[in-house]
DNA sequence: GGACCTGTTGACGTTTACGTCAACGTGAAC
DNA sequence: GTTCACGTTGACGTAAACGTCAACAGGTCC
C-alpha cells in the first residue's frame, strides 16, 4: 500500500521537491510570500504553504515580480476575510487588468509559437535539400509587412 | 490621400511608439540584440531593426532574460548565413526546449486564468449578497486537494 | 562526546536591466 | 551667433532576486 502524502514539510523538501534553494523560499518569506508556522526556530510547511508556493513559482514562470505575485496570492487567499464593499470593487478592478495582461502574454506565445514552426519548417526544407552549406535564403526580418504585435 | 508609413526611424520615434526610453533601446544594441545603421553617429533604424525591436519587447513581455531573446532573435534570423548541417540541427533542438517552455508557460497562463474567474465569482457573490463586511469565507489555499502546478 | 545533518539569522556579494547624470556634437530656427 | 531639440558616449547609481559565506543551535548516531 502506498502511504498517504505527508501533510506538513521541511524547507529541504520543499526546496527539493520543486527544484529551488532553502536560500529562495526563506527569501520568499521574507518578502511576505509565505509564512510557514515554527517548531521552535524550524519552519514547518502546512499544505496551504506548499500551494502558495507554487502559485509563486508559476507567477514566477509567467514573468511576475514577486512583488505582484504577492498582491496576486493575496487577491487569491483573501475574499473570506476583507470582504469590504469598496475592498470587493478595487479587487474585480484588479482582475481585469490582470486578466488583460494574462491575455496579451498568451497572445505573445501563439505568434512565438508560430514562428518557431515557420523556423523548423525553414530548417526541415533546408535539411532535406541536403543543406550544402552556403545557399543563403533572405531573412523574414526583412519582409515588407508584419503583422505581428 | 494618409502618407505611406516612413521605412526608416529615428530613435526617439521607436522609443515613443513602444512607449520606452532611448537609454533602454541603446542598452538592447550595446547587448547585441540590435544593430542599426548610421548616419555619422546618428542611429538610423530600418524595417527590420524596428521588427528587431518588437521581438524583443515581447520575449520581455514573456519574462525571458535579454540574453535568451538575443538568442531567438538570432534563431529567427539565422538560418538563410548560417547553414551548416550540424548548425541546423542544433537549432533544431533549440526550438523543441523553447516550444517546450512556450507551452508550459500557456498552460499557467490557462490555469491563472481559471483561477481569476473563481476569484471573480466569489467577489460577484459576496456583492451580490449585500457584502455585510463580516461574514468571512473560508479559503481556497486550504482546499485538501489541488491539480494546480 | 565528537561527528554529522539539518536548521537558523545576518551580512555581504552578484547579476540583470536599466535610470541618471555629465559633457559634448550638430543641424535648424530666429 | 546663440538657442534649442535631438543625438552621442561614458561613468556611475540602483532595485530585484537571489547566492555565498559565517557563526551558531539542536538532534542523533555510534
Amino acid at each position: 500500500m502506498p502511504r498517504p502524502p505527508p501533510d506538513t514539510w521541511s524547507i529541504t523538501e520543499l526546496a527539493r521537491e520543486f527544484d529551488v534553494t532553502t536560500r529562495t523560499i526563506r527569501f520568499y518569506e521574507d518578502r511576505g510570500l509565505l509564512a510557514p508556522a515554527r517548531d521552535g526556530a524550524r519552519r514547518i510547511y502546512s499544505r496551504s504553504d506548499r500551494t502558495r508556493l507554487k502559485l509563486v513559482l508559476r507567477g514566477k514562470r509567467l514573468g511576475w515580480p514577486l512583488e505582484e505575485i504577492g498582491e496576486m496570492i493575496r487577491l487569491y487567499d483573501a475574499p473570506g476575510g476583507a470582504g469590504e464593499r469598496r475592498q470587493l470593487e478595487l479587487m474585480l478592478e484588479r482582475i481585469v487588468r490582470s486578466r488583460a495582461t494574462l491575455v496579451r502574454q498568451r497572445k505573445d506565445i501563439e505568434l512565438a509559437l508560430g514562428e518557431f514552426d515557420e523556423i523548423e519548417a525553414r530548417c526541415r526544407a533546408r535539411l532535406d535539400a541536403g543543406a550544402p552549406a552556403g545557399t543563403p535564403s533572405p531573412s523574414p526580418l526583412d519582409s515588407p509587412q508584419r503583422k505581428a504585435s
